[in-house]
DNA sequence: TATGAATGAGTCTTCATTCAT
DNA sequence: CATGAATGAAGACTCATTCAT
């Protein structure tokens, strides 16, 4: 059971090159479908990319649909996984630095993974209707997300009166647009994080803050 | 000369005859795209629809592409042509009427052709590079469009400072996530027009607007 | 039953209508064939020449391979047609007459079918099993009549012995191959039809003549 | 460096085992092209009579007209190569001697490739503009060859006054209609090569030779 | 008789997946 | 484990022929 252990010395580092390999043909995949997009990328340009065989790329994954799904999946629980609840605590400032921080960890993420948010944000839609579901799951636990924290505002007299659900619709449509523009765009580039970080703030806050006289923005 | 010529009677039938037809293979074409998306319909898809065969088909629109094109070409042009170009004028209420009969239009439109605009937002993308520029370019003007009302809001001091490129990106991408959710989700439906337009306008003008005692919705 | 019966005269004009309508669309078959091939023509391409619709087509002929068919089968029966029986006589000079005259009235035949004889010569071979029957029955008969005007030559003392039956491949290959060159290659014409049997003659009777004392062409 | 590093022994058998296949499938659609003729066959021919799946067909051929042309390029090139220029020497018998080494040389590869010939002379005319041109181009450089031949012949006062470019045509399709007729007809072969091509010869040069005292044949 | 819209069998070609080596 | 040749289902498109008007 040890580590010593030759057997499963050889074991672990079989295991290790096996998921270094993996990650080679993720990546591989990963560039050819943020280029190319899902249907105009073919196995063979994975295989080009990557340069193994094709044999190969079924040895670690069972179809090209499955390494696509990986790819978004693990876009999809980094996103998740960054957003944290707002914790609800007796002053505004409090909960605009937590809205701030998530904004900032899902832009951080987003631009981190410049590849996967492309294919994410342009690709991941109208594959099939298995998948759409999925994405639409996840859509709608982001979207929930921000209701809950709009009602939780409007409760608190922070925000508002307004149809929650309409506005998570425009609260993430508005940063999925801009994301995609910025990652697309070459000449729209050279943003930096701050800056979007701050306009985005201001863009939605201001809309939704009851009081106009709160500063969000430093 | 008459229109009781009983050749060009005969001709004049044709045509709407002819027209007719095109018009059910366009609308089996949209259910099919709308529904299934692009890669995933068949010509065959279509054809089953329709109720037309093969080669009745290729007799009306060269190519899946093509048809494909067409619809959206429609729609686009529909959009581009509901939306008048702001008049500068003295007051702002004019401005804002003008800005809340733009969107209004807008949103008659895309609800006015639902399988068309999910189409168009969901689809549109990754097809091949021709297509996406010429997607690209009819949402970069209306990107332009929104930066130049937003410019010359700024010039007026009627809008705050703001980056009017990213703050473009907002505007448009709320107004197109909204809309798609409201599209595709049955049970996210049921929002009349009036209210729709409202929130768009609130939560936009809301953040933009220098002056937070203006009040845009009655 | 006499012409002037008013039935029988709308008949025979009917009739001739119909013969010429007929006769058009050979025409134009003719013209496309000889242009395209039989496999690069459609029956639009007919259509388009004869300036009749579709369905017209198809009240004259039952189908493309059968007006294609009509087309050969004239020319085939021209040729057969012009060409007369070698007549024995007791002089030499006779016998060569009546080949040239064949000979002459062949070439004038092709000369004076040029679009058909280009089909002929280019395209009716390996249409399909069916026809390529018809075509090497055609090809034999003429095999034959010239093997036969050889036997009787060489039984006379004028020809050489030789393989009648490769010569007989001889001669008609050397007379369709510079025909379909002369038609086809618009360089290469501009040779009086004279000048042409003299030298088919030429070229073929000094080389079958026992006697080369013999001079065949004046 | 060796032939025996496991190595390069794999990959060089891998190598011919790719060439067998590509030399099976080109081989099973030399006889089914010879057979039914280009357009008549279809690529499920040619897998049936390979014993292939389509997709192995697209593996080594892009397209049936690639594999069609490849096999007349062999075959037109085997043709082209074989034939020697003729050595202008002193003596005649020296040129007669060249000339029936290059008619044997021809007629040998056109035996030799029965199907290959069959396909050349029926079927490889009116494809597509783009083959006629190279088919053309071949069938000039042919006629040039003689042309040129006969010019010196007659430069040499061996061959008689004639139009060296019809001559050309003649003595080519002599040769050729012998070939096809030879090779198709079951009943009309049996003639052994030296009978083949002393008839040619004989056939050829006592209509050619200003000298008719010559006696090609021995 | 003439028309031309409709038909659908037939073909080529692609590409994700399998499997023997 | 790795390879890449082989597979064949699936899909787009053509065009000769039919038939209702």
């Amino acid at each position: 059971m040890t580590a010593d252990n030759p057997h499963d010395g050889r074991k672990v580092r079989a295991e290790e090159r096996r998921n270094k390999r993996r990650e080679e043909i993720l990546s591989a995949a990963r560039k050819v479908f943020s280029i190319k997009g899902y249907h105009a990328s073919s196995v063979a340009d994975i295989l080009a990319e990557a340069g193994i065989a094709r044999g190969t790329f079924y040895l670690y994954f069972p179809s090209k649909r499955t390494i696509f799904d990986e790819l978004l999946e693990g876009m999809v629980s980094q996103i998740t996984g960054c957003v944290r609840r707002i914790d609800v605590g007796p002053n505004t400032a409090h909960h605009l630095e937590q809205m701030f921080d998530n904004i900032q960890a899902v832009v951080d993420v987003l631009e981190g993974n410049r590849e996967l948010t492309i294919i994410l944000l342009r690709e991941a839609v109208g594959l099939d209707a298995d998948f759409d579901q999925k994405l639409n799951a996840f859509y709608y636990r982001l979207y929930d997300m921000v209701e809950r924290a709009l009602s939780l505002g409007q409760t608190m007299g922070l925000v508002r009166p307004c149809n929650t659900r309409l506005v998570s619709y425009f609260v993430l449509g508005s940063v999925k647009e801009m994301m995609l523009q910025l990652l697309t765009d070459d000449h729209a580039s050279g943003l930096d994080r701050e800056t979007i970080v701050r306009e985005i703030m201001d863009y939605n806050l201001r809309g939704l803050f009851r009081d106009p006289t709160v500063e969000p923005s430093a």
